[in-house]
DNA sequence: CGGTATCCCCCGCGATACTG
DNA sequence: CAGTATCGCGGGGGATACCG
């Protein structure tokens, strides 16, 4: 068996069912407050279905998950058992090393689905307006296939949406998608980035300046980032790409 | 490439290294305050030379590890670095949550090698004889490979050894693998089995008697294990079992 | 649409051999 | 002894097809 240590270590069985490709992820999508199977592929576009399955068996097994039986349309949801709780604390540790420590992200890490996944869990519905609200994102350079995306919210739910919503956009952001992945992360300010014009929003003036507050950014964007040297100069690397597009 | 995710997701970075079969475990061997190529291979004995050598190699441009050049013998000897040692205190969370959480222990978990690399680390010098004290164990269910090991303490320091150290021994403990390392995960009391008889310590009785507060058991030891239910049935078949080949 | 079974390729890993 | 290069295999995981 690949995934035995031969150690009776608890790091060595923890290990054991977390060192397998997308497990840890799973997990974390899961603490996030996703239940359903379409959800976590979702989240994890690059996911397998057949590995989704596989990995929720094994969660399911070691205890970390419970499956507990759908009700509209999916067979099963699945829930976090308090074995999974405390793991998802060590989940959320690890994400704000990542943070950290984490390596520059290069162009194969950033995903317009993913983005505008994350970013509709992290919508300050509290002062948005209570009517329905429309945002259409524009991602420049994207094929386009990955370029438009939507996102609604109306009385503090909010959606994702892939395909066009049927009704028309109150707000339109474009940006490359770089500029906007760069923003969520705290790399960069995503107000500065728009009065410099690196991310474009168009609509009422009354919407489009309130949008900034809307997006409340990554959990972790506020969080220090280390090696600031490093962080330097990724900052001026991006700034000089925008620069040198918008020429 | 296989490890990546195609996310800018924080814990998606951290797995990217920390995912590979064995890399959390090199970081937790480090932490634990050991850095030469050979102690590494001591304390995780199923790891093969080339993986350890591309573990290391990894972590280091990761940023986790930095090598430095070794002074006796040794080529190299790794340290971890800031972001190592924060990524350490994630891996001791995970070693706590297996405790709790991990599965029971099967017979190929158990290893006498690493149980004794495990204790040597843990012994209260503090309280121990000043002069060289040799304790010899012996794991009566091994087969003679697997079966004699010693731990030396002198002034304070301690040393595992895999071979007859060459001079007499104060004690001699004999049990099976299995009772030694219960007692160890504090799974049972050593106490009680010494009182038992399913753990032997045979020598001067001041020694003998003053042995089971020298082995300070795994940091874990102490912590609540969940899943009482389960517990309770591991104890009882284990007890059962020592039971059995006492008849 | 929600989830599983099957196939098959590829690469991660262990074994072995090798160098300083 | 400390560490690295090479090789070969097994199984992990992605693609695809399939079922309810």
């Amino acid at each position: 068996m690949k995934s035995k240590y031969g150690q009776y270590c608890p790091v060595s069985l923890a290990t054991e069912i977390l060192g397998e490709r997308w497990t840890i992820l799973v997990v974390l999508v899961l603490a996030d407050g996703f239940h359903r199977f379409s959800e976590l592929e979702r989240a994890l576009p690059r996911i397998s279905a057949s590995t989704l399955s596989a990995r929720l068996k094994k969660l399911e097994d070691a205890g970390v998950i419970e499956r507990r039986p759908g009700e509209s349309g999916e067979k099963f949801v699945y829930f976090l058992t308090p074995a999974g709780d405390e793991l998802g604390q060590i989940v959320f540790d690890l994400g704000l090393w990542g943070h950290r420590w984490g390596r520059d992200l290069v162009t194969d890490d950033l995903d317009p689905e993913h983005l505008i996944w994350s970013m509709h869990m992290r919508m300050n519905t509290e002062i948005m307006p209570a009517q329905r609200t429309t945002i259409a994102f524009e991602f420049a350079d994207q094929p386009v296939k990955k370029r438009y995306f939507w996102i609604l919210a109306e009385n503090k739910k909010v959606q994702a949406c892939l395909k066009h919503p049927g009704f028309d956009e109150d707000l339109r952001v474009i940006a490359r998608l770089r500029s906007l992945t760069y923003a969520w992360r705290g790399f960069v300010s995503l107000r500065d980035e728009i009065s410099k014009g690196s991310i474009r929003v168009l609509g009422p003036a009354k919407l489009a300046r309130a949008f900034p507050d809307w997006l409340l950014g990554s959990m972790l964007a506020n969080q220090e980032r280390m090696y600031p040297g490093r962080e330097r100069d990724l900052q001026r690397s991006f700034r000089g790409e925008i620069n040198s597009s918008a020429d």
